[in-house]
RNA sequence: GCGCCCGUAGCUCAGUGGAUAGAGCAGGUGCCUUCUAAGCACUUGGUCGCAGGUUCGAUCCCUGCCGGGCGCGCCA
């Protein structure tokens, strides 16, 4: 029996109890079970009653009585308790929670999808770096963490796209043009421009793919230099993040929204709305009136858009393709944008807290020697996103990534992550996998298949061990949907720290194969269910992350 | 000045209003002729920044304060 079995069997004793009229109560959509720490509690445990309590007109332990009676008939159940101030503690037959290993193994890779989050259909926008440079290790975090949130979200029963804009038009990409530009002609930098060794590379790219390309009028290098560098770059972009695991369904140039005239629908759209005015020559949006602490410019006094105005371009256009919610994934330097996108949802009719999230994450710092690394463009020490890849690796970047809250700074030691020791979370997830994939490859080589579901002894697995491991393989589904409905692929990385902790302990005790002249016994099949079913929820878990689970280590 | 994030064990950090606040590392003591010791067991370590409030119950929610980080352009 599942938790979220359990949770309907619970909420019919409510029913049940409320039918025989020994309980006046209305009976709650959802019962919350959870876990509880100390094992002397059971299997599992539900405030249900405590909850219930007031609206009952009764003491949460006489509630919690009468639920306690309704549940004590139930198969599968083997006990049940009142205790402390009303909490219902359950006892599961030993059958019924082993059959959670067979369940497991049953449904394999779509073991931890529920449908939570059916029926929303989510633009999930995340990374979204200028195409005038790599990505640095700040999009790097959201190139892990979005792309975990992506298979979250999609495990969850959304419809995702994930996407990327890139900024492919204004002053930013005319200063990385005539960067390019100005490396072809062995000139130095120009002010504001953009320096680094790619610049060198990519231009003299330009120059080989378009020979004649320095003989034309400057404005017209300028130009060439700007589509073509634009190109290169953006395919070097793409390139790294496959790399890293992570591809977008739709990458969106802001240029499009220029050419289309998407800009002036979208100015005249707020305009109609009331919402714009001109002063000083400019013409504002007033975000103020909707929350913002200052008002904005759409249009420039010397006739130029705004990136602002560019945003809001592109935020109806992804209305107009149907997505219910748009997701936004910015670094902690850009939280200031909030306000203003909050107002211009508004200010547009929509609804800001239902169309629009924002998603913030706070800084990486780099430490190497115990030395935090700072970041510099002008010392050349900005960390790129193939630079902590080198040093770490893919996996252990994406995962030492994704493993912290988004709201918490990163110190991401790259000594520890590169190191192959137990120190090193990844490791310790990807050794339990490797464990079990040994282990089962030994079952194999002793002819000991697991066989049909149907014929697997679950009430064997009645250790201590196994039954923690069995409550932990039964969390994943829950882990799964709240990690996204809260926006936080953090936990699952925390839940296969605390899984991987349970089957050591699990191995450590109970000898899954036979040894030696022994034979099979209903507990060794049972186990190797048991095994198939932990490494099914870890290597599901570690997809999630985008992190491989390794059969050999 | 205003806004956002953080403050939990020596260190790095989990903890969606519930029971005795957890993990890893570091320190100490043990466990490999036996399925991967990249593992396990035991052990040391806490005024959950401070002060109020909300309620059956607060690390969690609210207010104020103290520390740290990041922002506050007719830049993108």
């Amino acid at each position: 029996m599942t938790p979220e079995q359990l949770s309907d069997v619970v909420r019919s004793a409510v029913a049940a109890a409320v039918e025989r009229g020994v309980l006046s109560v209305a009976v709650p959509d959802e019962v919350v079970i959870e876990r509880p720490k100390n094992p002397e509690h059971g299997d599992y445990a539900t405030n249900v009653a405590l909850r219930l309590a007031k609206a009952a007109g009764r003491p949460p332990r006489e509630v919690a009585e009468v639920l306690a009676g309704e549940l004590r008939g139930v198969e599968g159940v083997s006990a049940v308790d009142v205790a402390g101030p009303g909490f219902l503690n359950v006892t599961l037959a030993k059958d019924a929670l082993g059959q959670i290993a067979v369940r497991v193994v049953a449904a394999g890779e779509a073991y931890g999808c529920t449908e939570v989050l059916a029926g929303q259909r989510l633009n999930l926008e995340f990374v979204s770096a200028n195409p005038t440079g790599p990505v640095h290790i700040g999009g790097t975090r959201w190139a892990a963490v979005g792309d975990a949130l992506g298979r979250l979200l999609t495990a969850s029963g959304a419809q995702v796209t994930r996407e990327y804009y890139f900024n492919d038009a204004g002053a930013q990409i005319d200063r990385f043009a005539l960067s390019l530009l100005a490396a072809a002609h062995g000139r130095p930098v120009p002010e504001d421009g953009y320096a680094g060794d790619y610049i060198a590379e990519i231009a003299a790219q330009v120059v080989a793919a378009e020979p004649g390309v320095l003989e034309l009028p400057e404005a017209e290098q300028q130009e060439r230099f700007r589509v073509l560098g634009v190109d290169l770059m953006f395919a070097e972009i793409k390139r790294t993040l496959a790399d890293f695991g992570v591809v977008f369904d739709v990458y969106f140039s802001e240029r499009t929204l220029h050419e289309t005239g998407a800009l002036e629908k979208a100015v005249a759209r707020l305009r109609e709305q009331g919402h714009v005015y001109e002063a000083d020559g400019a013409v504002w949006l007033r975000t103020t009136t909707f929350g913002d602490d200052k008002d904005r410019v759409l249009v420039k006094g010397d006739g130029e858009t705004t990136y602002f105005a560019a945003d809001c371009a592109y935020y109806l256009d992804k209305r107009e393709r149907g997505f219910d919610k748009v997701v936004i994934m910015l670094g902690a330097d850009h939280h200031g944008y909030i306000g203003r996108y909050k107002a211009l949802v508004a200010a547009l009719g929509d609804d800001p807290d239902t169309n629009l999230e924002i998603l913030i994450g706070q800084l990486v710092n780099l430490v190497r020697d115990g030395e935090p690394l700072r970041m510099s463009k002008r010392a050349g020490t900005v960390v790129l996103l193939e630079d902590l890849v080198a040093a770490v690796g893919a996996d252990a970047a994406r995962y030492a990534l994704a493993r912290a809250s988004v709201d918490q700074q990163i110190d991401l030691d790259l000594d520890l992550w590169s190191r192959q020791t137990n120190d090193n979370p990844v490791f310790y997830v990807q050794y339990a996998h490797a464990r079990i994939s040994s282990l089962l490859r030994g079952a194999a080589d002793l002819g000991l298949p697991l066989g049909e579901a149907g014929d697997v002894d679950t009430a064997a697995l009645a250790h201590q061990r196994e039954g923690d491991l069995l409550r932990a393989l039964g969390e994943f589904p829950r882990v799964i949907a709240s990690a996204a409905e809260l926006r936080a692929p953090h936990r699952v990385a925390r839940y296969l720290e605390e899984l991987a902790g349970t089957y050591h302990r699990f191995y450590d005790s109970c000898r899954v194969l036979p040894r030696g002249d022994e034979e099979a016994t209903p507990v060794t099949t049972a186990r190797l269910w048991l095994c198939a079913a932990t490494a099914t929820v870890l290597r599901n878990g570690l997809a999630v992350l985008g992190v491989s689970a390794p059969e050999r280590m």
